[in-house]
RNA sequence: GGUCACGUAGCUCAACUGGAUAGAGCACCUGGCUACGAACCAGGAGGUUUGGGGUUCGACUCCCUACGUGACCA
């Protein structure tokens, strides 16, 4: 589709040569689609023109149309209205151009001129409680932007950075310690990840009521909170663990290799993967280096206290901390190691965070810190900002206990989707094994496709209720048209219709028209999608075409055409429409089925 | 206090990065299954794009300002 519009744009170029004798390079026309209340399939916009070409807008759309009409095969007609002239497209170059893509390999990439080797770092949770809501939309958009950019051609990393050291895990060791008697997750018969997110809660319950206590003994808020006994045990378990302490660390080897356990089943539930894991507790050492490499290069500078911070107020940034006086290090520090280590192992030109848009300000420190170390991977930092979700009574607050979780979210969008399943779908001769992971398939894609379909930079609102919705701009609506599409071709097939493109289609209808339009946009949805970050921009194309597709099934026989030229043009349009919906939704990480 | 986002139909989101009469879904109303799958399709109603100013042939989009919401920095 691309090429079209540059080769029209071409045109339109050399008619402005040969009409007005005057020169505008073809970069420089403004070629949008058609707006669908008028005929033509490119509109040139003649505003712009009427400076250089010393006319009126709409003299100028009638003389360039008449001159491509005259001169140029593949436009077939054109109207004018003020300054819009809308080209039409010979049928027989819609047909050319649809045949051109069914020869396409499905797999074959969309090159963009874009980054090669990359890294996209998602999900990066903390291991002191199990995944959320707001995990979700981060896994997904992580997940997502990978494929996208494997699509590209590039080769893609997906990493994981765990946050596995730190005072909040030594917070659930602490309640867990005192609290927890020895019990393990098959014991209590419940996943690692919510066994350590109880213990959590735990702290969290106990180490208020001190804090309450305290205050109530007389003491000021802020020395209470960091006075509370269970705080200091914290702390003195993050020493502990650091000075490699024996007991320490294994009870946190224990706990995590639980918390593992049960994220690894959340991911392979979700249908998200790694190719490398992080974990902080191994590289957060690396950033110290970094630290000195920077006081060496006197781009850092050490305080009286013994501190380590960085100027910042030319980038329009402020002073901050890189390492604290007691030498312990902060966020950034580790950051600055994992970045490094990053590069090391794949030494890419593009690295992606999926992070939330808190972060905003701590990602362009990093960014900043690394330029002033001068470091050639600075500039491939990308921080992939997307807004939090919020719910519809308000934030989601974990001290409030109003988190979604999201194993149990899970469970709740492919129970609701089994309902109307079992009611509405075509289930003959499915196994239960079967019928469970369509009603998965089918749960998952309405949950993945509600939350890629909002532009990731946008906070959002994810209503309980209209998310396990299957009709409407949903996922099952898409899956459902590609079932229809399969259940075609089967009948097709019996029927002895091939899905060979005939030498001779005739007049096409308005409808398929338009989905050839559709369909020939797929590796511009690609490389838009790309450039921009955006596995929105791919539901969106998705839903489209799905859109666009059951319009053409209720108005355009198939089958039931009596022109055996037609029945197979139709039946192979379907079948290429089918494999895009698929090739899209796999981008969004939702499978579809052949029935359901 | 400072910095940065965001504000579009009752609700949730789009709008090709400055182009035509601002589009979808949900909800509401009307119509279409003895047709290839009705989880579908067609139609109706619903808007001062938060208010006010400016830039230009043209502004949801850019600039200024007020209000509202949110995040971050101490």
């Amino acid at each position: 589709m691309q090429q079209l519009e540059n080769s029209i744009k071409a045109a339109l170029s050399a008619a402005i040569q040969q009409v007005f004798s005057a020169q505008v390079p073809a970069e420089q026309l403004t070629l949008q689609p058609t707006r669908k209340d008028f005929a033509g399939s490119f509109t040139l916009v003649t505003f712009p023109l009427t400076k250089a070409l010393g006319k009126g807008p709409e003299q100028i759309g009638q003389a360039l149309g008449e001159w491509l009409t005259a001169n140029e095969a593949r436009v077939s007609g054109f109207n004018v209205v003020k300054g819009f002239l809308n080209l039409e497209i010979a049928d027989s170059e819609w047909v050319r151009l649809f045949t051109e893509l069914s020869q396409r390999p499905d797999n074959a990439p969309v090159p963009t001129g874009g980054p090669q080797q990359v890294v996209v770092e998602y999900s990066s949770p903390n291991t002191n409680k199990p995944l959320h809501l707001g995990h979700l939309r981060n896994n997904f958009l992580g997940y997502s932007v990978a494929e996208i950019l494997k699509a590209t051609g590039a080769t893609v990393t997906k990493a994981n950075l765990v946050n596995d050291r730190g005072i909040h895990i030594c917070k659930s060791m602490l309640a867990y310690q005192q609290y927890g008697q020895g019990e393990t997750p098959q014991e209590a018969g419940i996943k690692g990840d919510h066994l350590i997110g109880k213990y959590y809660v735990l702290f969290e319950k106990h180490y208020r009521e001190q804090v309450r206590q305290l205050e109530a003994e007389g003491v000021a808020s802020d020395i209470a909170k960091r006075q509370a006994p269970m705080m200091l045990e914290a702390q003195d378990m993050l020493r502990a663990w650091e000075a490699g302490d024996e007991e320490v660390v294994s009870l946190w080897r224990q706990m995590n290799g639980w918390v593992y356990e049960g994220f690894d089943e959340t991911y392979a539930t979700i249908g998200v993967d790694f190719d490398k894991m992080y974990y902080e507790s191994e590289t957060y050492l690396l950033g110290k280096e970094r630290v000195e490499e920077g006081l060496q290069k006197g781009v850092f500078f050490r305080k009286d206290d013994g501190s380590v911070w960085v100027d910042l107020k030319e980038e329009g940034l402020d002073e901050k901390l890189l390492l604290r006086a007691d030498g312990t290090s902060v966020y950034i520090t580790q950051d600055l190691g994992t970045a490094e280590l990053k590069y090391q192992d794949f030494g890419y030109d593009l690295s992606v965070y999926v992070i939330a848009d808190e972060q905003n300000y701590h990602m362009q420190v990093l960014k900043a810190v690394l330029k002033k170390l001068g470091k050639p991977y600075a500039d491939a930092i990308y921080h992939l900002s997307y807004g939090m979700v919020d719910l519809p009574s308000g934030k989601m607050k974990s001290r409030e206990g109003t988190v979604v979780d999201a194993d149990e979210l899970v469970q709740e969008v492919t129970e609701a989707a089994k309902e109307v399943t079992l009611q509405k779908g075509r289930l003959e001769g499915m196994t239960e094994a079967e019928k469970n992971r369509l009603f998965h398939m089918l749960g998952m894609g309405a949950l993945k496709y509600y939350l890629l379909k909002v532009d990731p930079k946008k906070r959002m609102l994810f209503n309980p209720e209209e998310s396990v919705k299957l009709e409407g701009d949903t996922g099952p609506f898409i899956q459902y048209s590609h079932a229809r599409i399969s259940s075609l071709r089967q009948k097709a097939a019996t029927m002895n219709v091939g899905e060979n493109i005939p030498e001779q289609v005739g007049v096409l209808h308005e409808v398929e028209r338009e989905l050839i339009q559709l369909v020939a946009r797929y590796p511009d949805a690609v490389s838009e999608a790309a450039k921009a970050y955006s596995p929105a921009l791919i539901a969106q194309y998705a839903y489209d075409l799905a859109k666009t597709y059951n319009r053409f099934w209720n108005e355009v026989p198939v089958l039931q055409d009596p022109d055996e030229a037609k029945r197979s043009f139709r039946v192979a349009l379907s079948a290429q429409t089918g494999r895009f919906i698929k090739a899209s939704m796999l981008l969004l990480g939702i499978d579809v089925p052949e029935r359901m």
